[in-house]
Order: C-alpha cells, then sequence, then structure tokens
DNA sequence: ACAAATTTTTAGGCAAGGCTAAGTTTGTGT
DNA sequence: ACACAAACTTAGCCTTGCCTAAAAATTTGT
C-alpha cells in the first residue's frame, strides 16, 4: 500500500461513516484538495486491489478489506496522536499533522508496542475511539451539546470539529474532554447556550455546541 | 526535501566520512542499491538546490548545506533508534529499517520533544554518536578491538557493522555495548582472538574483532 | 419527457524517480 | 602514447500520482 493509495482509503471510510451509502467521486476529491478525475484514477487502482467496490458514475464504497485497511491506518493515527499528546506534550491542536505523517509508517511491531507503552489507550485526544489490533472499537453513547435539554448536562467527551482553531478556541474557554458542562439556558433566536462549567458560566454559540459531544448522565 | 533527495545526502555523508574526498557515482549507486544513471540524475538536482558540489565525470561531495541536512537526518534516525530501544524494548538489530522510515518524519517540535523524552541522548543503540539540534556531535575515541594489544582491554563502545546478523550474533555470545572486554590470545596465523568477557573467554575471528570498538581504559 | 445542469470519466500531459542501452570521459597497462 | 577497461553520463522509456480539457452519463427542473 503507498501512502496515497492509504491516504484514500481514509478518506473513503470517514466520508462513509457520514451517509453510509457510497461514497461520491467529488466527495473525495474535496476532501483531499485535488481534483475528480484524479480520484477516478486511484479508484480504479484501489478496485483491482480488490479495497474498494466501484462502477463507473456509481460512486465507491470500502470492501472489507478496504475497510481493515482503514481501521489499521485510523488505529495507527490515534495512536500517534496520544502519544504526541502523553509522552511530548503536544496540545490537542498540533497532533493532526504529524499523526498524518506517522501513520504512514510500517511496522507491526512498532505500533503494537506503542499500543502497549501508552497503556492501551481506547481514545485520542479529541475523544475518537482508537481501533483495536483487530479493527474493533467502541464508540461511546455521546450526544452534541446542542441536543442536550436546557438543565441537563454531561461530561465532554469529544469534539466532532476537530480543527486547530476550534480546539484553541476551546482551551482559551477552559473546555476541555473530562470536564462537566451544564446547559442553563438555551437562546431560541440563535440556538446559542448558557453553559455552566465547573464554577463558571459561558455563552457559546450554536455552532460551538454542535461540536461538542458529551456524555449524558445516566 | 523529498524523501529520496535525504536519502542520498545521507546516504553521499555516510561515504564521505569513509574516504574524506569526492564520493563516486557508482559508490552511492551501490550503497542505496540503485543504478549509476539514477545517481547522476539526482545528483544534478541536488547541485542545482545547493546540496553538493558536483562536476562531470568528478564525483560528489556536500556543502555546508547539505552536511547541515545530512546530520539533521542522522539525528533523528539515531534519537529514533534510542526511542526504539528504550521506550518500545526492540533490540538493537531490529531498530534500523524502522528508524529509516521515522527519520523522514516532519516536524522539528518532534523531535526536539524526543530529544527531551530521552533524557538528550548522545549515543544511539550502536554506539553511534547523535549530533545536536546544531550538527554538533562527540565522537568517541575508540579502537577496533582487532587493533587492542594482548593483555589490553576495554569497554565495548560501539560497532563499526551494525548488520541484523551481526548483531544478532554478538547478542548470541553475550557481548553488548557497556561491556568489559579484555584480549587474552591474539592467533597469529587468522588474526582471531581469545577474549575475556565477565568471568568467561571465548575465541572470535578477525571479522568480528574488525567490528567492534572499545574504549581503552587510560 | 427532455433539455440543462451537474457529476463523472476519458484522453493526453507533466514531474519525480527509477531503469536499460548506448555513448563519453577518464584512468591504466604495457 | 595509446588502446582498452572502467566509470560516468545521456537518451529514451516506464510508473505513480497528479493536472486540464473535453466527452459522456446521470440527475434535475419544469
Amino acid at each position: 500500500m503507498t501512502r496515497s493509495e492509504e491516504n484514500y482509503i481514509k478518506t473513503i471510510f470517514h466520508i462513509g461513516r457520514q451517509g453510509q451509502e457510497a461514497v461520491s467521486t467529488n466527495s473525495i476529491a474535496e476532501q483531499m484538495e485535488t481534483k475528480p478525475s484524479s480520484v477516478t484514477d486511484m479508484v480504479k487502482k484501489l478496485s483491482d486491489k480488490n479495497l474498494v467496490n466501484y462502477k463507473r458514475y456509481q460512486g465507491v464504497s470500502l470492501t472489507d478489506l478496504g475497510t481493515k485497511v482503514a481501521l489499521g491506518v485510523i488505529r495507527k493515527h490515534r495512536l500517534w496522536e496520544v502519544f504526541l499528546v502523553e509522552k511530548l506534550d503536544f496540545s490537542w491542536d498540533e497532533v493532526h499533522e504529524v499523526a498524518e505523517q506517522l501513520e504512514h509508517i510500517k511496522s507491526d511491531k512498532l505500533i503494537d508496542r506503542l499500543d502497549r507503552l501508552l497503556n492501551y489507550p481506547k481514545y485520542d485526544p479529541h475523544g475518537d475511539p482508537i481501533p483495536d489490533k483487530d479493527g474493533g472499537f467502541e464508540e461511546r453513547d455521546k450526544k452534541l451539546l446542542s441536543e442536550v435539554a436546557v438543565g441537563e448536562g454531561g461530561v465532554c467527551v469529544g469534539v466532532k470539529d476537530s480543527s486547530a482553531s476550534f480546539l484553541k478556541f476551546l482551551d482559551k474557554n477552559n473546555i476541555a474532554l473530562g470536564q462537566f458542562i451544564q446547559v442553563l439556558e438555551m437562546e431560541e433566536f440563535d440556538g446559542s447556550l448558557v453553559i455552566g462549567i465547573g464554577d463558571s458560566t459561558r455563552q457559546i454559540s450554536h455552532q460551538i455546541a454542535a461540536n461538542l459531544y458529551v456524555k449524558i448522565k445516566e
């Protein structure tokens, strides 16, 4: 598997998660900042290698083999992210691009040992689940903060958007994984929320709330 | 810098260390398991980028800039080797090929933090010196075991050949860095040695002795 | 249902990095 | 000194992965 093939597979997996069905050429191209014609080329190659199901004009989906490959790459990416944060004191907005490089290192032993060094973590620094060696992972049951009823609250367990700018915003506002967030008020007009974190309260926009996952206390 | 360019630079540096002068196209090709014609192509490109001095038919040598690049890659390679051995319990014969991949990861922050995590090591698992951020490094004063006088001895500080087969041989014979080795006898006929390690003695060939570095006790 | 808009594919090219085969240049032996 | 071997370069071609422009298929609007 070349680096490029791995990146395509990973992208197809990520897009596929949102909408289940066949993934469009255009969406892949957009996500990867490349052109649709390049996608077509690569998709044919992946199809020849039995990594994707592909029929002209009908979009693409991962085969079982392709899914396995995708989960392998994602496992590596997320383990490296944990390493960067836990062992090298990177902040959660700095890890992505380095992990994009590290995820392509080929060595099973390396990744198994890394897993051990990190104590077999189940989630990465953004709260996303880390697949195990066989591709299995536990998706936490979580809710977007924007969908939590007024008066309710939960522990922050993840972010939907993990762009550096969003993560930096959260840092600035002392919002971090593991923190308890309570929804105190919700403004009908724009969907903005007043939330309580620890002893203080804040006003956050709907956009922010729609990118924060919390786990509701049962 | 592409991965390939970095590999050429690194190879030119390593060959240049042995013989000082301009490095031949053929020796680069041989070392890199590629063809001389490919080397010529790449060398031209490196010359355009001011990384090497090159005149047709006259061999090639690194410029100051090229040397800096080489030391940077070597620093990364050796730090990763230390990481693999110290943190992930790789043995010293397993680290090379993984480090070959890791050395091309681009992130200054990553490498500085890795250096810190490992406590600023000065030598890699084979006893080779690790350049610091500015490219400076301390070459230990050491001697090949084959050049040590009978009756003398020293602490094993490095290997000249770091191929997996040689390193495994050393493991099998309980020879490791840090161990005190004494030359007890030397066979004139084939240059083989009888050496003492700890409480036991062993017979080793000249070939082995000529690939082991020791530091003579002053 | 059918023309227009959109999406996707094909055709043809480009740069990187490699190869083989065919020249050049340099070095060597006598 | 000069012929020949060895070393090196050039020329031309290949694959990967990407691009633009143009053609084909699909979807959409009415």
